[in-house]
RNA sequence: GGAGGGGUUCCCGAGUGGCCAAAGGGAACAGACUGUAAAUCUGUCGUCGUAAGACUUCGGUGGUUCAAAUCCACCCCCCUCCA
């Protein structure tokens, strides 16, 4: 490991040299393969990363998720300001030593919280005022304050505040939104401009689902100079096909030579998606919460391991997995420490839903660098039939 | 031997004349989950039927009543206390 000074200086050199940060391998149409470079490593693009909202990916030591080749996780503002409190985790070195974990942390602002937490904030000029979901308590969420609470908590790559909004907010609501989004996006930039320090920042784009307001938004934040570019407000309620149009829509129009960031998004399927339309990052609740409710995602489709079908299937989960839950226990072990409500239930499930994920990634990666991603796509849209049809819907 | 309490749909358990195929919980079965207020949530859960509805059910048998899981009689079984 660096010494702490040296790492900052060289991770300093970094930023404000956008070239060194992000550079792109390989193409395929417009699927790319780059890589990465944050204070914490190198990271391979495209790439899913596990999230650990509180500072730990749920039911996963970091050996688990170096096991898995998880090179970055996510942690997020919000919940870690409110507990245990962005000044405690400074003052133990950040989160990475807090959490033991020698990889890379990209933060969420909050931003998503004013979606999720919607009954429980005030949006106001100035910040997000939310109520804490913990103790009712009131706090202000400045672009400035969650830019500090991520600079405490040294996450390599902050996200400034950006208000997510529901499917099915109106054209002059979500104008609205949006142009308060740039605004709090121009004061993250002024709080703290680029060669500051090592920590990455990126812009969040939003713009609901009017095509025209998405390309004012890149537009305007694409204008400043974030180190990476993320698609917020997907994946909010609406429909898949409506989904993919707007994704197919935004991406192209984000600057090519820095990282694409689809936040929140998905499934298997999304994440190829999302490649193919020239994004690089991804992560999701998806394959660890699915894995804690018994939901896993196999080379094979995505099964439920509580099913009946499964008790005396003495197969692996994944023939084709290389995880620990598959190389060492059957569907019908796994399936009974469901049922059972064993805690190794929720660390086998999520080890291998995550190693699927990271595969997919992976998987991804290599096709783009052999140019036959459509080919790859073709595979992964076969094996989720249902949703391709929900995809295709509207198109 | 005496006194008392109890047997309800897979399990626990509510229900003491009609609003009861019968609360609630569990189990079981199935589904959902997308920048994590999620080890959460939803549905089904006597039989037949798409449904309307029909039929069977509350330890057993018989009875009272227009109507019984609920009232009466007898019988079978379980539990507690006393001797």
């Amino acid at each position: 490991m660096l010494p702490l000074l040296r790492r900052a200086a060289l991770a300093a050199t970094l930023r404000g040299m956008s070239q060194s940060v992000f550079t792109i391998e390989h193409t395929d149409g417009a699927a790319r393969a780059g890589v990465l470079r944050t204070a914490h490593g190198t990271i391979p693009t495209p790439i899913f990363m596990p999230v650990g909202t509180v500072g730990s990916v749920k039911a996963l030591a970091p050996d688990d998720l170096a096991a898995i080749g998880a090179p970055i996780i996510l942690g997020n503002t919000y919940h870690l300001y409110l507990r245990p409190g962005d000044e405690l985790v400074h003052r133990r070195g950040g989160l990475h030593k807090f959490a033991s974990w020698p990889g890379s942390i990209l933060t969420d602002s909050g931003g998503f919280q004013v979606f999720s937490l919607s009954s429980l904030r005030k949006i106001r000029e100035e910040g997000v005022e939310f109520r804490s979901h913990l103790d009712g308590s009131k706090h202000l969420f400045t672009p400035e304050k969650v830019l500090e609470i991520q600079r405490n908590l040294n996450s390599d790559i902050m996200m400034v505040l950006d208000e997510c909004v529901p499917f099915g907010a109106d054209y002059a609501y979500t104008e609205k939104s949006l142009a308060l989004t740039t605004r709090w996006a121009k004061r993250a930039m002024d709080a703290y401009p680029p060669g500051s320090a090592h920590n990455l920042m990126f812009g969040i784009t939003q713009g609901g689902f009017y095509k025209d307001l998405r390309e004012r938004s890149v537009n305007e934040l694409c204008a400043m100079d974030f180190d990476g570019f993320a698609i917020g407000g997907l994946s909010v309620g609406e429909p898949k096909d409506k989904m993919y149009d707007l994704l197919y829509h935004t991406a192209p129009l984000l600057p090519g030579e820095k990282p694409r960031y689809l936040m929140g998004v998905g499934t298997p399927l999304d994440i190829a998606t999302g490649i193919h339309a020239g994004v690089d990052m991804f992560d999701c609740v998806l394959p660890t919460r699915n894995a804690r409710n018994g939901t896993l995602y196999t080379s094979l489709g995505k099964i439920n391991i509580k099913r009946r079908e499964f008790a005396e299937d003495d197969g692996p989960l994944d023939p084709n997995c290389r995880c620990y839950a598959c190389r060492n226990f059957s569907r019908a072990y796994l399936r009974h420490l469901y049922a059972s409500q064993e805690l190794l239930s929720f660390r086998l499930n999520s080890l291998h839903n995550l190693t699927y994920f990271l595969d997919l990634a992976r998987n991804a990666r290599q096709a783009i660098v052999e140019g036959r991603y459509m080919d790859f796509l073709a595979k992964i849209t076969a094996l989720y039939p249902d949703e391709a049809a929900r995809a295709a819907a509207g198109s």
